[in-house]
DNA sequence: ATATTTATCTGACTAAAGTCAGAGAATGAT
DNA sequence: ATCATTCTCTGACTTTAGTCAGATAAATAT
């Protein structure tokens, strides 16, 4: 018999064949104009706005050297220039000529002839299905690429979080939402080994954060728990509850509480569906107006 | 405005972008265990079974040279072994040594964790929504990778098809069906200009085939429309009919008639959706019992 | 029996992709 | 002011991938 997981696999090597081998021969091959394959991806990614050496090079993941040769080869063709950034004169700055433009133009009209290629042998209900099939993959495939990871709470990405945070709060509540009116909790209370700051992110951009903090021995307060509507339904938030859940089990915390805003309706159901019960109010913060608490383990 | 077929467009390329990424980037180098990919790739398609020189060469799409040292190369790392083939000693016929199998496994193990890591994040909900997608896409792609072709009626492929044709309907007919006292009609009758043979094919395996001949002035008939079990609901019939159509139009045929048996239910189906009317017995065949006839244009 | 075709192999190439060790200029840290 | 770091570039490589023109042996066709 074939379990269930071995029949999942299959299906996903199976997907993985065939769509590696339908795209994959298709983009490399047919998109190459002759040239180099590693000197058109090159180009298509400087783009219409150009862009830091640097940042192409770790978007290719190229080594230096011969990221440089690239970049000769196409500057050489007449496709490109690269100038130095106002800012720091050691990044140099990439960008299409006249003509580059124009060869990136016809790389772009051939990826639409691919996608045409693609969608033109079906007919409408088939054509709908594959769009949306698609859709769905992409956003799955988003979400199962999601990474969760501690990072220091005073990190830039960390902060950056946060600001995306209130600016929600701030957004949803009647009155908006002002952090110095709130419960003050600083980077030193999301630290180890009493509380920690989690950061989802999805290929390298932030898209979700949760923090953890001490609320006296054996308690753990969850809080700053956000992602980015761009990412929401993905199950994100769930899986930053659970990993801030571990975390808390691992600082011999048993019991967890946290408050929050009727506003926030994803948070609400969140918490419930994972068997956190409404308790009275243990704070008087102005901004919270439901407490929940759970027993762990 | 962005245009319906620009947004389909854009999400086939943005499709195509996130697989290659998150698929591609993993498979390829992940799955190379410090091996150059072409020699991975030999290895693992020549699989616990072995196989035949010249079909794995056809398989990868290899130049004979290349694929020869390939072999040697992998050869003198001990991991395949080369034989002749019992019946014929050009043919080589490579298989797995112990330790090729190892390895082997090695990259099945491999594959299954790149399969595992994408399932993993996700909870019980979306990874059956995943795994149901891929499974959509995979058919999907099939469909609009199928190629339609004329054919010489007596080419071997199409001896092919009309054997499975001739094998579905003996199975569904009442009494079987034996060609020998069906109305005859040979390879001549689906020639140009005067008829057609078309061929269905997906990945090179032909998976449909469908006739034309004349009936008389301005008059098409069609025949043989058969389409693979493996290749059903994929739209295929409705394109070989559309095709054989367009051919019939072009050979100055206005009128086309056809006759099928109750048992084909998906056959009948097709022709009435596609405008074609019933009309009383034009042949006494002893097959068919239904027959039918559209006007063209 | 001879000619042709098929499957593989070998040698001699080329192009593309990528690595490594510095060098040099600009910037940031102390 | 000095030192370390960052970013790019150059030269000198290697490896991988692939092509092309025969050579060879077995099988097939005439």
């Amino acid at each position: 018999m074939i379990s269930r997981a071995t029949a999942d696999i299959e299906q996903v090597r199976r997907f993985n064949r065939t769509v590696a081998r339908r795209i994959g021969v298709i983009n490399d091959r047919f998109l190459g104009r002759g040239r180099p394959f590693g000197e058109s991806r090159a180009l298509f990614e400087i783009g219409t706005d150009g862009i830091e050496v640097r940042e192409l090079r770790i978007r290719l993941g190229l080594d230096s050297g011969y990221m440089s040769r690239l970049l000769r080869a196409l500057e050489k063709d007449g496709l490109i220039k690269t100038t130095a950034t106002p800012g720091d004169a050691r990044v140099r700055y990439a960008s299409l000529t006249p003509k580059g433009q124009k060869e990136w133009n016809e790389i772009d009209r051939r990826s639409d002839d691919v996608a045409t290629s693609i969608l033109a042998p079906l007919d409408e209900r088939r054509r709908e299905d594959l769009l949306s099939a698609m859709a769905r993959i992409e956003r799955l495939l988003r979400a199962s690429s999601v990474m969760i990871a501690a990072e220091p709470a005073d990190s830039p990405t960390a902060q950056w979080c946060l600001q995306q945070y209130f600016d929600l709060l701030n957004a949803r509540f009647d009155g908006g939402y002002n952090p110095a009116n709130a419960q003050p909790a600083d980077a030193h209370d999301f630290t180890p080994p009493k509380g920690v700051f989690l950061i989802a992110r999805a290929t390298g951009e932030p898209v979700g954060c949760g923090a953890l903090k001490s609320a006296g021995p054996g308690i753990g307060e969850i809080k700053r728990v956000w992602v980015a509507e761009s990412a929401r339904g993905l199950g994100i938030g769930q899986r930053l509850l659970e990993e801030l859940e571990e975390a808390a089990l691992g600082f011999g915390q048993k019991c967890i509480r946290l408050d929050t805003n009727r506003s926030l309706t994803e948070a609400g159901a969140l918490y419930r569906k994972n068997g956190y019960r409404e308790v009275p109010a243990f704070n008087d913060d102005p901004y919270p107006d439901h407490w929940f608490e759970k027993v762990l383990g």
